[in-house]
RNA sequence: GCGUCGUUAGCCAAGCGGUUAGGCACAGCUCUGCAAAAGCUGCUAGACUGGUUCGACUCCAGUACGACGCUCCA
């Protein structure tokens, strides 16, 4: 079996994904998931979709793959939403947690295996063990103001994601000047003490009342669901610096072997919306719901999101949403001459080898557009032999066993409820073929109108009428 | 300022030191009462300036432009 290979951020190279040794064909994965203050955006579920492709490849791969997903219900935006809609944290949340899973659905996201919240019982005492351990190993202190930070200094290796160097850093414009009892100015929060402005939001520690800072929160629910040592974790470009770096920090230092807290580190890059940085402020702020609006499917969202190699920058726009529903319908027709010409045969050719390609293209760092040329490819060359009446039931069959994997992988197969049709179309289709057979053109052209209405598209075929989703 | 990465036909977007990537759009044809849909065919680019090479979109250097990170952010 070829062996996927990925780009490591950790070592800015191409590397062979294989899991640790005596694990079998199992591999972690590890993908940081939304901060539940508000609907997640498109830009956020590009990353979902990535990390989606990755594991259904994975899997089409041969390896069991274990994700976890959290769910950050807990930062200063959640609180400071909770605070201005006068409700309790949980009932602020709640509806974003649920949402995002519709969204998810909708888009066609595997699930993970599990979703903890940083508000999780378990959780938090998690964290709390955590911080407990790095203060323990000299790796963290309580500042004046009662917080808890994590001691960038004892840890020579920070940066070393990010490849940046601390010292030659331009700290930003805007140094908390409450931070100012920090050893450090890039020391991080592990703690953070309560203060009035989070009202009933806090948890009981060793340090006092208060709330777990933002990355320990990952490191704890990453390592308390998948273990010390993990395979691969997946975020947002923006996530490297200080998320993941911070992560790694905790982890290195707060763990009991010896392994790398994760051996590989993928990050998919930025989303933009007709040119430019998607900002509410500039109109072009999108969420799924907001294209489920206009009309727009899961299924075109999901493919106009992963179309493009998750480490390029991603221009999102209405013409390549329009491109993904034109490109979707071809597929879905190609699909369907591929069952009537395979009508009820069983027996199956293999189809040619190239068909393979489209595996080994994702191998290849998900090189997703080299894999959908292999699928257009592959469909041009059978629609030509079907033409010619020169493509066999068998052969067919097996395109259609080929592309069942594909789709295993993609994920863009038709909605099943997409051909459900009502019985109003149905009797208003069998009034036109009525009309059809009298040469009554002009009932036929008004009842077409009528089905058009409803959503459909007729197509008249020499087999008779054929209706679309319009 | 420092650090990454990028610039491919009307738009989106890959691989590759020499042989048609692919998608969308557009045009022609087929089918057809008309239409729509679909199918086939056509459409061959590589920011700029130098260099290396028998040969460069592909390697090297510089210039310009752009995106991203250094700060909560996927």
């Amino acid at each position: 079996m070829p062996i996927p290979r990925c780009y490591n951020t950790l070592t800015r190279s191409l590397e062979a994904i294989q899991p640790r040794v005596g694990e079998g064909q199992k591999l972690s994965l590890y993908t940081c998931g939304p901060t539940v203050y508000a609907h997640a955006h498109i830009g956020n579920f590009r990353a979902y979709v990535f990390e989606d492709l990755l594991q259904r490849h994975l899997q089409e791969r041969g390896f069991i793959v274990r994700r976890v997903m959290n769910l950050t219900d807990v930062d200063d935006k959640t609180i400071r939403g909770a605070h201005a809609a006068g409700i309790a944290l949980s009932d602020y949340t709640r509806p974003f947690k649920e949402a995002f899973f519709q969204d998810s659905k909708e888009l066609r996201l595997l699930p993970a295996e599990a979703y903890p919240a940083a508000t999780d019982p378990e959780q938090i005492v998690r964290m709390i063990s955590m911080i407990g351990t790095l203060m323990d190993r000299g790796h963290a202190y309580q500042a004046e103001d009662g917080s808890v930070y994590f001691r960038i200094a004892s840890f020579p290796e920070y940066g070393k994601l990010a490849h940046v160097d601390l010292e030659g850093q331009r700290p930003g414009q805007r140094v908390a000047s409450d931070e100012y009892d920090k050893e450090a100015v890039a020391d991080f929060a592990l703690w953070k003490a309560w203060v009035a402005e989070d009202g009933a939001v806090g948890w009981e520690s060793p340090w006092g009342k208060g709330r777990p800072g933002w990355h320990i929160e990952c490191s704890a629910m990453a390592t308390g669901m998948l273990g010390e040592a993990i395979d691969i974790h997946c975020g947002g470009v923006d996530n490297i610096f200080p998320h993941h770096e911070a992560e790694i920090a905790q982890c290195e230092c707060a763990r009991h072997g010896q392994e790398p807290f994760v051996r590989y580190w993928m990050h998919c890059a930025h989303l933009m919306v007709e040119g430019s940085k998607m900002a509410k402020s500039a109109g072009n702020f999108f969420t799924l719901r907001d294209l489920l609006e206009k009309g727009w499917t899961g299924r075109e969202v999901r493919y106009a999101l992963l179309a493009v190699h998750y480490r390029g920058a991603l221009n999102f726009t209405m013409e390549g949403l329009a491109a993904a529903r034109t490109a979707l319908a071809r597929l879905d027709a190609w699909r369907e001459r591929l069952a009537e010409t395979a009508g009820s045969e069983t027996a199956t050719v293999a189809p040619d080898a190239a068909t393979e390609g489209f595996f080994t293209a994702l191998d290849d760092d998900l090189n997703i557009s080299s894999a959908l040329a292999v699928l257009f490819e592959t469909l041009r060359e059978s629609n030509r032999r079907m033409d010619e009446k020169k493509l066999t039931p068998p052969q067919a069959r097996g395109l259609l066993q080929w592309l069942a994997r594909v789709d295993g992988v993609l994920a863009l197969e038709p909605d099943a409820s997409a051909a459900v049709i009502s019985a109003e179309v149905e009797e208003l289709v069998d009034a036109r073929a009525a009309a059809r057979e009298a040469k009554e053109w002009k009932k036929s052209d008004a009842i077409r109108d009528q089905i058009a209405a409803l959503g459909w598209t007729v197509k008249d075929t020499k087999d008779g009428q054929k209706i679309l989703r319009s």
